[in-house]
DNA sequence: TATTGTTATACTCTATAACTATA
DNA sequence: TATAGTTATAGAGTATAACAATA
C-alpha cells in the first residue's frame, strides 16, 4: 500500500510517457505504424493465431485490430490462412517480409534508445522494464475477461 | 550502457503502457479528456503561464496545445489575462472552478490506482515514478530545444 | 440464436500549413 | 520581417454499433 501522492505522481508520469511513446514512434518506417508494429511483434513472439485472440493480447477492441491486421495484411507483411477448426476465423502469422519488417524495426529503436539511454546501467534499464511489466500486469489483471460473465465494470472499487 | 535485447524489451514495454493510460482515461470526468486533464495540472503545478510555454512543458505543438486550452477555457476552469510584457499573449490561470475539476479527478485517480496497485509497496511505487522521470528526462534531453537553430533532426544517432 | 470478423461512424490526440494580430 | 496564437485539414488510434457469414 504507498502514499496518495504517489498514486498522483504515477498518473502525472504515464500523462507525461506520451512524449517518449511519441520521440520512439517517428523512428518508425513511413507505412508502418505504432499499431501496425505490435501486430506483427506479436505474432513473433506468439506465432500464429486469431484476430479474437490478437485483440486480446493488445487489449483493444477486436474492431481496432481488425483494422491493423488489414494494414499489414495489404502489405503483404502476414499470411492468412483458413482456420481449420472455425469457418468464420483465419490464423494468422507473420511471413519473411513481415520478419524484414520487424528486424528493422529492432533496428532503428535499438539506435534511438542507445543514442537516447546511454548513461543507462543494465541494472536501471532491467528494473524500469521490470516495473513497467509488474504495472501492466496489475492492470491487467482488474480488467475483465473475455468469457466471464459477472464482472460488474461499473462497480466502485472498495 | 545496456543490451540490445533490453532496449528491445523497453520499446515493448511502451508500446503495452497505452493499455494502462486507456484504462486510466476511462476514469475521467466524460467533459474533461486527458488533454484537458495535462493543462489543468500543468497551470496548478507551475502557475501562470502563456500557450507557449505550455505547449513546451506539455512537449506538443502549440496548435494542439491552443484547442486544449479552447476546450478548458469554454468551460471556464481558467482564466486568461492579458500579458503586460506582450499584447499578443495572454496568461493562463487555473481558476476555483478548475481547481475543483483537478481535485475530483484526483480522487478518481487515486481510487483507481488504489485499486488496482494494492499489492505495490510504497518503494516499489516510487522506484517506478523515479525511473519514469529519469526516462522523460533522457528523452528531453534529446529533444532539439525552441531557439537552438542547428539541430539536425534528419541526422542518424552514431 | 450466438459468435467471429468487418465496416461505418465518431471522438481524441497529434502535426503541418495557412492565416491574423502584434512586435 | 518575425513571432504568438488560431484555425483548417489530415492522419493515427480507439470505441460503439450495425452488419455479414458461420457455428
Amino acid at each position: 500500500m504507498a502514499a496518495q501522492s504517489q498514486y498522483e505522481e504515477l498518473a502525472r508520469q504515464l500523462s507525461a510517457i506520451g512524449t517518449v511513446k511519441r520521440d520512439l514512434s517517428r523512428t518508425l518506417p513511413q507505412d508502418c505504424p505504432a499499431g501496425s508494429t505490435a501486430v506483427l511483434s506479436l505474432l513473433q513472439r506468439h506465432g500464429e493465431m486469431r484476430i479474437s485472440r490478437l485483440a486480446e493480447l493488445l487489449a483493444v477492441d477486436m474492431s481496432v485490430t481488425s483494422r491493423h491486421v488489414a494494414h499489414v495484411a495489404d502489405r503483404g507483411w502476414i499470411d492468412r490462412q483458413p482456420d481449420p477448426l472455425d469457418g468464420r476465423s483465419r490464423l494468422l502469422s507473420l511471413n519473411s517480409d513481415g520478419q524484414k519488417m520487424l528486424q528493422d524495426i529492432s533496428e532503428r529503436y535499438v539506435a534511438t534508445l542507445a543514442a537516447t539511454l546511454r548513461e543507462w546501467s543494465d541494472d536501471d534499464l532491467s528494473q524500469l522494464n521490470e516495473l513497467l511489466a509488474r504495472l501492466h500486469k496489475s492492470f491487467d489483471d482488474r480488467r475483465p475477461r473475455v468469457g466471464e460473465p459477472g464482472c460488474d465494470r461499473t462497480r466502485r472499487p472498495e
